[in-house]
DNA sequence: CAGTAGTCTTACTCGCGAGTAGGTACCAGG
DNA sequence: CCTGGTACCTACTCGCGAGTAAGACTACTG
């Protein structure tokens, strides 16, 4: 894109966030190791120099990234349940908030699973806190509503699964975008709380009318 | 491990086996990128042009390991389940087939799903082709299960969902091994085939008494 | 119109790792 | 005991990309 000529000068703060967007797209793109701070500094406008002296190494830059989109993801999911409702809406909130995001920020969750989940450095870390966090919170809604999940291992491995099951379906999801977030998420919803076991009985689970 | 002194000689098949699996070993611990033909051949306790002459360049080596880890989990699952069986019991057979499975072949899960979901190069291919097959698996169990998931996409969808809940659920056993690969099994069966719904309620699947 | 603090650049170094050139040991069969 | 073929090696080339040195341009501040 940009190809030469000095950069206009621009306060620190707004350099650092078009960087950082550079930086998403890039990885996302190519991923960790095939991303070239190159192509980052020239996508993001600006000379290799800068990235390094406000964002330091290729590592930090990438845990960065990663720490920036999970923190937006888990706030656009926290917004959009209400912890005082039943568990099955909370739940049902949680999908379309979480399939919403998915949907309007690609590149971001490309960082956030495709990428990061893989390589073992120090951004694993990062992913896997919020990943973790994730996992409670489901654990935590299981949990609470009653009997079933008897050990706390395994209200996490449950959760393990049904996390592991939204992401899937989100990353199915990017190979057939023609389908509406809604319409995934209810299908994943299903799943998770009729069982197939009574899908095939022709029981699907709807929504409360109200929302 | 091996540091001096020639090789013994050995025909060519042979060496060829000693490559791949020292070639998954690495490639599960390191990750594609991070791993280096040297480490391999090394490993291997041979030398690197060996490594060229017998198996081509990084990335065929790679695809290579994934073709044969992937077919070999796909036959250690499609013994474990007999097609003329009632549907949840084939489920959970093939469940218990690739817990099994991925139980002692750690470092296979590891590159199959691991590493190389991740990397868009040519090997992705492989891997979204086992992937591919294992939906369809399901999809045609679901699909066949009548009623229910009435369009393909939702029947694939499903699969799909349930396919990730499989890997996510393996990834977080591998960090606690602790759980026998039965238990872990029998905990996704009941998620996906009693959902949530009737766990609440105290619901769980159990498997026709003879085996 | 200095001085100085912060933005931004060109033009390097340098190591690492993929891939190779050019052999050497070893075992057939003639 | 040569002659070839196949397993196997040491010792390189060479490009790519992370990270840096050294300075130049701009804009305030007094």
């Amino acid at each position: 894109m940009r190809t030469e000529g000095r950069a206009k000068r621009l306060p620190r703060a707004v350099r650092e966030r078009q960087i950082m967007d550079a930086a998403v797209d890039v990885f996302s793109r190519l991923g960790f190791y095939s991303a070239s701070m190159d192509e980052i500094s020239e996508v993001a406008g600006i000379s290799k120099p800068m990235l390094y002296a406000y964002l330091g190494s290729k590592e930090e830059l990438f845990a960065t990234c990663i720490r920036r989109e999970a923190t937006r993801m888990m706030e656009a999911i926290a917004t959009g349940v209400e912890p005082d409702q039943e568990p099955d809406v909370q739940l049902w909130s949680g999908l379309r908030a979480f399939f919403g995001f998915v949907g309007e920020n690609r590149a971001s969750w490309m960082v956030l699973h495709r990428q990061a989940s893989t390589q073992g450095g120090p951004f694993a870390i990062e992913l896997t806190d919020m990943r973790g966090r994730a996992v409670s919170l489901v654990a935590a809604l299981l949990t609470q509503s009653t009997k079933a999940p008897a050990t706390k291992l395994e209200a996490e491995s449950l959760a393990a699964a049904l996390v592991g099951a939204g992401e899937s379906l989100a990353d199915w999801w990017l190979d057939h975008p023609e389908e509406p977030a809604g319409v995934v998420a209810a299908r994943l919803m299903n799943l998770v709380w009729m069982g197939f076991g009574d899908l095939v009985d022709g029981n699907v689970w709807h929504p409360p009318s109200r929302r």
